[in-house]
DNA sequence: TCACGTTTGTTAGTATCCTTTACAAACAAC
DNA sequence: GTTGTTTGTAAAGGATACTAACAAACGTGA
């Protein structure tokens, strides 16, 4: 809680301006007013500023024939500002790529990480991000990286196994090479993001990304769940289900992510030859069985999965489907939804934007 | 996301000053300028108003030997409001009780249920507010109630199947007849805002309350989180364990409440004797698989028991942390505690409470 | 003892923000 | 053409918090 100032009030209505304009396309100023419950007079003193600030731009009149003088229709000016986003999150491939303020990706750059960590696999994060920075043609909102580990809320990755990262300060090091602002998240809590806010999600979501590793991202409220500690959505080292009793220790082949990260999947399908469906519902049944107690605390409307379509979709996702129903009160999780994610691949990309976007505009 | 206007940002600003003085006694007009951020002809604007309407009054001056003008010191005007609050959690029993700002309880009623379903039941749950009500001695803030069951954020019992009520509601019903604002929520809900506003939990917190069922409460950034369908917390239905394999239909015999319900826990401490402690190791073991994934998918750092000291406090916490560390990645619930409430039997009425000082002063 | 610095709380003036009210422009319908 | 409607802007007003300045009240130290 901290004190609120007249200032912060416009912010907050500048924002709530460019959100509806970017959700619904084709509003005039007095569709705006009556969108956003502000008066005209106070539409059209935000849309001059943010016009002048070329986040949004006059599209011409209204076509349709209505009584009274025609409307001036507004949209965002896509091409006023860019946005850079990374994705660190790739087993060996870093990403990168120019994005405009609805998210189409305008150009791509990637660097091979070839087992660098450390400083080295550091020193490529900085040239990928440069040499993204470089193909920008427009002023650049911000810089949004989505990286693998723990991040804290100043963006420094507490741990990175995988980069070999312990308390590296990722935006205070971009930022001061590059110059512009730079905004760091977990690749799970940035892909739930976009699912957020370029995806079709309403309300709390829960989005589990498998790769290398299983991690997911809770967005509750509209906002993101940290933690205590910033590690919300570890979930990937939880232990599901009871098969060896309630007095097991810790065993990581029994963790949620050796059950449904990638690398098991494969092996495991391997070998499977004509069981692969078995296999593949399993471990959904697998995922299930841990989603489901978070399901029902919740009361969780959508969970959504993304990584490999031919692994996940069809079987995976309908055994875990069906397993959280199973296990949970029929009357909270009837509704519940889970599916794959729309966004594909680029979902962390699509992430690091909002990161910018949401920071930058307080847009999501 | 709705517009800011002036007011707005008065109202936040004024309940901030309200906050800072509820969590710290013995605060001047300065203490409170430096504190919150706002200068101090600000502060003293907003206090003047606050003494005004009974909610702060000066409490004379400090009495430590300073230079300098002597500070005029503030506190809440424990005696200027009184709060109703309802617990109607009980087996047979509603409880009533008049609070002050402060959660002091000054006064208690209480009618038996005795059965009462339905109308009935609502018609003795107005007379029990009639008659608490009418224990208070001061300008009454508000009435709150904590009910068992599903309710929705207008506080409408959507179900209740103790008191046999479907869209009761309840909040408007009492509003109208007691002539006060009313808030209605759920009692696991109401715990969990009364373990956020007065006990010492800092953070995201989960309470679980268990009683007849097992209910809980989530409060994640200072927010209740109430799901899609407002049925979060409802983790009493879900199934725990996968001892039947993971194709198993759902099972109430299985599920967190028929492991640790208060009914059952006793039923089966009758039958066994010397073995009562493996009885509630089992039950905390229970009780933390099902809450291992909610805690590493949240990042949970305080998980707090409401019930029955003699059956929760000592071998069931235990076991139910032990569990929880155990089966998820160290590094994520090493610091997690898990405690009782300090609370005790009135943490509904204290929620009741909380409910009326959030909805009415913003404050929690 | 008395000037000086410090702290508190208030007052006056200013800037910011949104609203209300009024109005010109532009169009459809009759 | 007249009327009514809708849009967008402009001017005035009210609310809010800030800055600057000040009086009151107290310690400190010469």
């Amino acid at each position: 809680m901290a004190k609120v100032l007249p200032e912060h009030a416009r912010r907050h209505n500048r924002a709530l301006v460019l959100q509806t304009l970017l959700r619904t396309e084709g509003l005039s100023r007095a569709d705006l007013a009556r969108e956003t419950g502000l008066t005209r007079a106070t539409v059209s003193d935000l849309v001059g500023e943010l016009i002048g600030e070329r986040f949004v731009r006059e599209l011409g009149q209204r076509e349709d024939s209505r009584p009274g003088k025609p409307a001036t229709l507004l949209e965002i000016d896509r091409g006023g500002h860019q946005i850079v986003g990374l994705d660190l999150s790739g087993h060996d491939l870093l990403r990168g790529a120019v994005l405009d303020l609805d998210g189409s990706i305008l150009a791509r750059e990637q660097l091979p990480l070839e087992g660098s960590t450390g400083e080295e696999a550091l020193a490529k994060v900085t040239l990928l991000a440069e040499r993204t920075l470089a193909r920008t043609t427009a002023p650049v909102l911000g810089v949004g990286v989505g990286s693998p580990g723990v991040v804290n809320l100043e963006g420094t990755v507490q741990t990175a196994p995988n980069l070999g990262w312990t308390r590296v300060p990722l935006q205070d090091l971009l930022a001061q090479r590059l110059g512009v602002p730079v905004i760091v998240s977990n690749d799970a809590n940035a892909a739930a993001l976009a699912e957020h806010g370029f995806g079709q999600a309403e309300g709390d979501l829960m989005l589990i990304k498998i790769g290398n590793g299983v991690g997911s991202g809770l967005i509750v409220s509209g906002a993101l769940v940290h933690g205590r500690r910033f590690a919300a959505g570890e979930i990937g080292q939880v232990m599901v289900g009871t098969d060896g009793g309630l007095d097991v220790e810790y065993d990581r082949g029994k963790t949620v992510e050796s059950w449904l990260s990638v690398p098991s999947l494969t092996g495991r399908l391997e070998t499977a030859g004509a069981l692969r469906d078995d296999v593949l519902r399993r471990a959904g049944q697998r995922l299930g069985v841990a989603l489901a107690p978070v399901v029902g605390a919740l009361n969780l409307g959508e969970v959504v999965l993304s990584g490999p379509e031919e692994l996940l979709d069809g079987v995976l996702a309908e055994a875990a489907l069906e397993t959280i129903r199973r296990r949970t009160m029929t009357d909270s999780s009837g509704d519940l939804l889970l599916r794959m994610t729309t966004l594909g691949d680029d979902i962390v990309l699509l992430g690091a934007a909002v990161l910018v976007l949401s920071g930058r505009l307080g847009v999501s």
